[in-house]
DNA sequence: AAACGTAATTATGAATTCATAATTCAGTCA
DNA sequence: TGACTGAATTATGAATTCATAATTACGTTT
């Protein structure tokens, strides 16, 4: 039995980088748009010192720029770096496949097909924000079930830089159908322990979908600017 | 052309991270080792604030590990972490072979030749060091050619974990020769501009690679406390 | 009125200070 | 002797202060 989980042991920059993050993947904080340290401490009460320190990390994972001695900026999402980011998560992706096909026991295909049946569910009732959660929690489960931290680890900061909600909103009715249509393969895939066959489809569901990312920041126009 | 190249811009803890970076990476700050601040403070001349955003930017790269309240301590390299870093490594070699193949031009290749005769030149005079300073130019050489920028960030964090020091002193010769082998198949298949045999020999050459690097730590004996 | 230069303001980088948790060490008691 | 208690010390987390770079505002000049 694990006692340190019982005792929450946290600090501040740890919660600030989470709350960071979470307002930059969900569009509060906009691409582009400076960070001023003074507002974010007013809006946290903390001072600048854990702050600064949170907007340190948050730029080791890409998420803001810094300018030494002009601020952070929330990083924009330019059309190069879904193009470059796009091989780099098919192949974790790929390698998601492979792994979890092979440890995925019975009781996690059972919760799988439980969020399935919810992702399909808010499909069917075209509910977007119910649709992206069951949608993350399956891609969560895949990846806590291939069980490589080194390869969470990084799947979550790469995919953090390119699943901003503005990216989210524009999913075409088109690609939508076509997401669904991944996620029964997927699970056809994962009820006869195809691991190969897992590692494919879940690759060309990841590049399809940055795919889609990408026609619609294009289509958007440029107006990503990173400064 | 672009001025802002010329005007060295750069923070102290820029510079610390890229200094305590190293330190870990050359083994001179040891895996499980405390990382007092108060001594690094001293030894580097600066105050505990930017020190302290340095290891918040190395622990989220995972070569420190934070303990609230009890400092900072070199994170150490399980087996399972390096078991886990195998095949998320061998797949970024494997797309850094793909993408490197096709981007690499002429000139770039007569830049990985000359490094190449260098490497076989250490290797023969059985110079360690020189040997791991030409493979690591070759393998960065290699990586920038794959002009990928996401790729690249990926790959040099999760490298770095397992690119210490301690690792690469154990090598056995004969995994020099196989490694020497493989740097020429390497060079073969850049020659051709064998995309897809690039990216298999570069990743069976880092899964081999790891795989030494794995059965080393194993016989060294498990005295990789994480604490 | 536009452009330039300079002063005032603001924001950032880094050092210092303060509060508190962890560790060490001495002393006590079994 | 060894284990426990509690004060003293040390180290860490966070706030504050200080110095300086960047931005803004203003006035001058043409």
């Amino acid at each position: 039995m694990d006692l340190t989980l019982s005792v929450k042991r946290t600090t501040l920059h740890e919660e600030l980088v989470e709350r960071l993050r979470t307002m930059i993947v969900q569009d509060i904080l906009k691409p582009g748009e400076k960070v001023p340290e003074k507002d974010l401490c007013a809006r946290f009460d903390v001072s600048r010192t854990p702050l600064r320190e949170a907007l340190k990390v948050l730029a080791s994972e890409g998420l803001v720029v810094l300018q030494p001695n002009r601020g952070a900026r929330v990083s924009g999402v330019t059309q190069k770096e879904i193009e470059d980011t796009i091989p780099v998560l098919a192949a974790l992706e790929h390698l998601v496949g492979e792994l979890a096909c092979k440890k995925l026991d019975h009781v996690g295909l059972a919760q799988i097909e439980k969020r399935h049946a919810a992702m399909v569910k808010a499909f069917q009732s075209a509910d977007r924000q119910a649709y992206f959660r069951a949608n993350q929690d399956i891609h969560n489960a895949l990846l806590e079930a291939a069980g490589n931290e080194v390869l969470a680890a990084q799947h979550r900061v790469v995919a953090a830089r390119v699943r901003r909600a503005r990216f989210m909103a524009n999913l075409s009715d088109e690609r939508w159908i076509q997401a669904i249509n991944e996620h029964e393969q997927i699970m056809d895939m994962l009820r006869v322990r195809d691991a190969t066959g897992l590692a494919g489809i879940l690759k060309r569901h990841m590049v399809n979908s940055l795919t889609a990312h990408l026609n619609a920041a294009k289509s958007e126009g440029s107006a990503e600017a990173l400064a």
